[in-house]
DNA sequence: CCGCACCGACCGAACGTTCGGTTTACTGGT
DNA sequence: ACCAGTAAACCGAACGTTCGGTCGGTGCGG
């Protein structure tokens, strides 16, 4: 596979900064996010980035610090959307049920729609520092969504015979697990978000 | 972490085939596969496996054929925990949802009884040929699964507004999450497999 | 002729693996 | 009781390769 990467060439319109932007930051790091997820990150080199953007390595590094700083890009896309989701309206009032199951909706959308960034931080395992912090802003969603799932089972609306926090893990388990094998255009994103979401809350009414 | 490993000395019972077996192939494995699923196949190196080990690297390379050969015996191990299940006579007769619950009973278990081993084979990405062979066992094993909640829906069993391998691979995913936070002795693996089942199988009716 | 995108060549470090040689534990012959 | 002989366990050092990253320079549009 020698394909080349698509340039997002900025020019033409007068409206880039710079005069001319082959290989802007961001459509490097979706490079890079492919390639990480296809290969792993550890089983990735700079090399293999490089090739798959099309341009030589030394290149490459003219337009990006270093590998470790597009991981911690990416995951920060990542954990931005997650994060916006826990600031909606929705998520921060109302009964705590249906908060949840916004949450959980919105996660399923949110991974769908960054797909491989999310995917990428679900595979982080906390080698470096940076891996670490990125695992600590999971945890604190995950956290969030526990007290939701906590809250309503004390309200009588989800069902109390299963822990909260394993009622959690299980339902977010299973919206995760799409990254696994959802791929862009074989399904319709709704059709798995609702699946998700009614199979998720149907088991735990 | 320095901790040496545990020895498992096969001597004072004469049955070995050698005098002397300090440090057999299973007990290596298990150090292996603890080391991989912390730091990540790639993320690991034979010192560091060398050195959870309690022995140098040339003395692990005595013992092991290489760093691949640990792996493909890993995903073995836990890929004829998963074969087993397709073979036992509750997968293989009765109503098509029953045998559904049964492998989704008995693959969370599985997992749970060989967690090391499956977390690691479910993290494979296909690499080399040896991680390709596994994708592809683990894909049959996938097949098999769909194709019994395929046939429970047509019996009506389980419901129809939901496309059979979207809930098949959903149901798998929220079982198979479980490598991501489960660690033994923290919860009753009943409760989890029970949990777990239930939730699926409610969601799923 | 400046500045930027780009490149080939290169660096020290770490990788998986191999090798020569030493230690250890146990054998059979005396 | 002793002593070669033996085979496995073990190690330090090094192999060739690949890694993430750097450097000096080239070509070109403005």
């Amino acid at each position: 596979m020698t394909a080349v990467a698509g340039r997002t060439r900025a020019a033409a319109t007068g409206s880039a900064p710079s005069r001319r932007a082959p290989y802007d930051a961001a459509s490097l790091l979706d490079v890079a996010v492919r390639v990480f997820n296809e290969r792993g990150y550890d089983g990735t080199s700079m090399d293999d980035l490089a090739r798959a953007a099309g341009i030589s390595k030394s290149s490459f590094y003219h337009h990006v610090e270093g590998k470790e700083a597009l991981l911690a890009a990416a995951c920060e896309r990542a954990l931005s959307a997650l994060s916006a989701i826990r600031d909606e309206p929705a998520s921060r009032s109302g009964p705590a049920v249906t908060r949840f199951e916004h949450v959980l909706r919105r996660t399923a959308e949110a991974l769908l729609a960054e797909l491989p960034y999310v995917t990428l931080l679900l595979r982080v395992r906390g080698n470096t520092a940076t891996e670490k912090r990125a695992l600590d802003r999971r945890r604190d969603f995950d956290r969030f969504a526990a007290g939701l799932v906590a809250q309503a089972v004390s309200d009588g609306d989800l069902r109390a015979d299963i822990d909260p926090l394993l009622a959690t893990r299980l339902s977010f388990g299973m919206v995760n697990s799409v990254v696994e094998w959802y791929r862009p255009g074989r399904a319709p994103t709704t059709e798995v978000v609702d699946a998700a979401v009614e199979l998720a809350m149907r088991g735990l009414r």
